[in-house]
DNA sequence: TTAATTATTGTACTTTTTACAATATATTCG
DNA sequence: CGAATATATTGTAAAAAGTACAATAATTAA
């Protein structure tokens, strides 16, 4: 390699993940307690530089996997992040993801982090490190646009669910309100969300259907030229 | 800073960008025949490396300037890809915009480049060195999916275009077919699409109305809640 | 048994989308 | 100058999708 080139390589790249969950009270986000400088005993996006030896995703992936203990975690890249001046130790490029997780299996599973990390109400974040803030901003951007048009909503929810909750997750991060009746016919009329047969248990009211998300049928839409759109 | 963090900042980033162009033979690429190692004498996508004092847009921005002489160009960033082997000199994550432009302005303002630049037709691109074809079969999807619910296609035309142009603009995006009464009654419907007065010279047939994008129509009504989408 | 709470369902009306072909306006050529 | 050629422009009826709106059903708790 040409010396002219050297003068690049004195970069370092991260990811942050942008990690969304929802419970009956409203959109939530993960955030972690900063143990190490900088900004240490801040509340920011969990996150990490990249190992040179290290694939981009494969390190995105890693960031969530030691955080949640979850496998298969839903995570998509949505921006990359660099102004010059954002991180005080040199020129850092962020590359932030978001990723969808279901609340109930993210607390099966807690790891060495977990005493540092806590769900946030996406109304009620605060003041984040470095350019987290926007990050988190843009990430809330996209995830009302993706779940309108991706079947994406039941990453969020557990594997069965009932109308009213998803109607209620969808209401909650598109802030809007839908007709029930209209809302449940639009769903149902789609195929892909199917009865488990199953119904709620312990609850002090008519018990709702248990539905589930069933993929197959999804993508045999898609093949259909069909498109999601709520 | 600590040491530990030295062996992060080894990293380079670089811009590239997907230049999309538009004419009667339908959708082209930008691409440059590199004068300079790595890959000397290929065509590729016009990109460069990140200089630590320059901020990531403005380093897209610069590419396409140096490039094309034009200012106000529309560029999206898309995605980053970081594989570990994907630059024979060591790790170099790149950023990747597309950008539109009108291929009559850039025929105006040849720059240094010129001669090392052509389009290519989007069937019709060469094999690209490093990840340059992944990253442009992105970008054409990117293309395919914003074009339909972001008022972007007029970037691509002249500042006063026909309705038919408009259409094979966005058949040939969208390798699809609209009926001709329906297309143009949803396209005027929408009411940002207006009436210059002028009509086509120098054709051997009925000259066609000419036609112009109204940004600040658009942006009333999307103050409204309206939402475009073909 | 009644009260309380949430779940579930249908219909008429409006709007949007779709399918489909004849007429209009310009140039070129004989 | 008229005919041939080429593309531009326009309307309507039928189907589909979206919207607005409220009564009945199923369960638990008292």
């Amino acid at each position: 390699m040409d010396e002219k080139f050297e003068s690049y390589f004195k970069a370092a790249v991260s990811v942050d993940n942008v990690v969304f969950g929802f419970d009956h009270t409203g959109l939530k986000v993960l955030l972690i307690y900063r143990g190490a400088d900088p900004y240490r005993n801040c509340w920011a996006l969990p996150g990490d530089l990249i190992s040179l030896d290290t694939n981009l995703i494969d390190s995105a992936e890693k960031v969530l996997q030691d955080l949640t203990g979850l496998e298969e975690i839903y995570m998509e890249q949505i921006h990359t992040f660099g102004k010059v001046d954002r991180h005080p130790y040199g020129r850092v490029f962020t590359v932030a993801y978001f990723a969808l997780i279901k609340i109930e299996d993210y607390h099966l599973h807690p790891s060495s982090w977990a005493e540092e990390a806590a769900w946030f109400p996406i109304g009620e974040i605060p003041e984040l490190p470095f350019d987290h803030n926007d990050i988190l901003a843009y990430a809330k951007e996209q995830l009302k646009s993706k779940i309108r048009r991706q079947p994406i909503g039941f990453e969020l929810l557990p594997k069965h669910f009932t109308l009213t909750e998803l109607q209620n997750l969808y209401e909650s991060i598109l802030e809007t309100e839908f007709d029930v009746r209209n809302f449940r016919k639009k769903i149902l009329s789609m195929d892909f969300i199917t009865d488990t047969g199953l119904k709620q248990t312990s609850v002090t009211h008519r018990p709702a259907k248990l539905y589930k998300y069933n993929a197959k049928r999804y993508s045999n839409l898609i093949n259909t030229g069909f498109a999601f759109d709520l």
